[in-house]
DNA sequence: TGACGTTTATGACGCTTGTCGTATTATGTT
DNA sequence: AACATAATACGACAAGCGTCATAAACGTCA
C-alpha cells in the first residue's frame, strides 16, 4: 500500500511556520526568521524548523544553506482541519460554515460567481445520481 | 469596553472535550468519560475538564455532580479557527475552500438552495454598497 | 593562512498537555 | 452510626513545544 496518505494536524506553532513554506514553496531558517516578522531568536526558528523536518512535515535539502521544503500540501492539510472544524464545532453542519465565510468579509463579483457555479454543479452532479 | 469577545484558538485534545460539551450544552465528568468512547482514564477526564476550567473556557457549577458548560460559543470558536485557517492554508482564498466543502461530501438540495441565497444576498449587498 | 561572517549542531529550561494513581471528602443505605 | 459508593482533590511524570545560548563547522576574501 504505497502512497498512501496521512492525516496531519498541524499545532498552530506549527502552522506559523508552514504557512510561510507553503507561500514561499521552501525557505532558509534566515528566510523563514525574516519573513517571521516578530520577536524570535533565530535559533528558535532554526528548532523549530528541524522539529518539523523530524516529523517530516518539511524536507530539508543538503545544499548549504539548507531549505525547507514542506513534504504535505496545504490542501490536504487544510482539506484535514477542515473537515475536523466542521465535525467538531460546527456540528456537521456545512451551511453556517459557509455563510460566515461569505458574510465576514468583502469577496469580489468574480467570486461569488465562481461560487455559484460550485454550487449549480453540485446540484446537477446530484440530479444526475438521482435518476 | 464591557464584554470584549476574546479570540480563543483551542488545542486539538481541548476541542475533543469541548466538542461533547457544546453538543450537549453541559456535561459531568461522568457524562464527559462515557461519551468519549475510547480507553481513556476516568480522572484524566477530571484533569482535562479542570485544566479547561482553569481556563475559563469552560464553567464549574456548584452542585455536587458538578456539570461543566462551555463559557464560549462553538460560533466563536469556529469563526476563529476558519479564519486562521483560510489565512495560514488557504491564503486568504475563499473560493477553494467552499468547493471543499461542498464537493467532498453529501449535501441536499435545500442546503445547496440556502447556499445559493447567501451568495445572493451577498451579491445583493454589495450593489447596495457601490452606488 | 587567518580573521570574520554565516550556517549548523547541541543542549538546556520552563510551560503545557495527556496520562494516571492515590487519597480524601461527600452521599446514600442499612 | 457505619459502611459502601460516588465524586473530588491533589500530585506526579513523561512527552512535546517555544524559547534561547553557546559553540563548532564552514566559506570567503584580504
Amino acid at each position: 500500500m504505497v502512497g498512501r496518505r496521512k492525516k496531519p494536524k498541524l499545532t498552530p506553532g506549527e502552522m506559523e511556520i508552514m504557512s510561510l513554506l507553503w507561500q514561499h514553496g521552501g525557505l532558509t531558517i534566515a528566510e523563514t526568521h525574516e519573513k517571521l516578522d516578530r520577536p524570535i531568536g533565530y535559533t528558535t526558528v532554526q528548532t523549530r524548523l528541524n522539529r518539523l523536518a523530524d516529523k517530516k512535515l518539511v524536507r530539508k535539502t543538503r545544499q548549504r544553506p539548507a531549505r525547507y521544503e514542506p513534504t504535505v500540501t496545504s490542501e490536504d492539510v487544510g482539506a484535514n482541519h477542515l473537515d475536523d472544524l466542521l465535525e467538531r464545532v460546527a456540528g456537521g453542519k456545512v451551511v453556517p460554515l459557509v455563510a460566515h465565510l461569505v458574510n465576514d468579509r468583502r469577496i469580489s463579483e468574480a467570486e461569488l460567481c465562481e461560487l455559484k457555479q460550485i454550487i449549480d454543479n453540485a446540484e446537477r452532479r446530484m440530479q444526475g445520481e438521482d435518476e
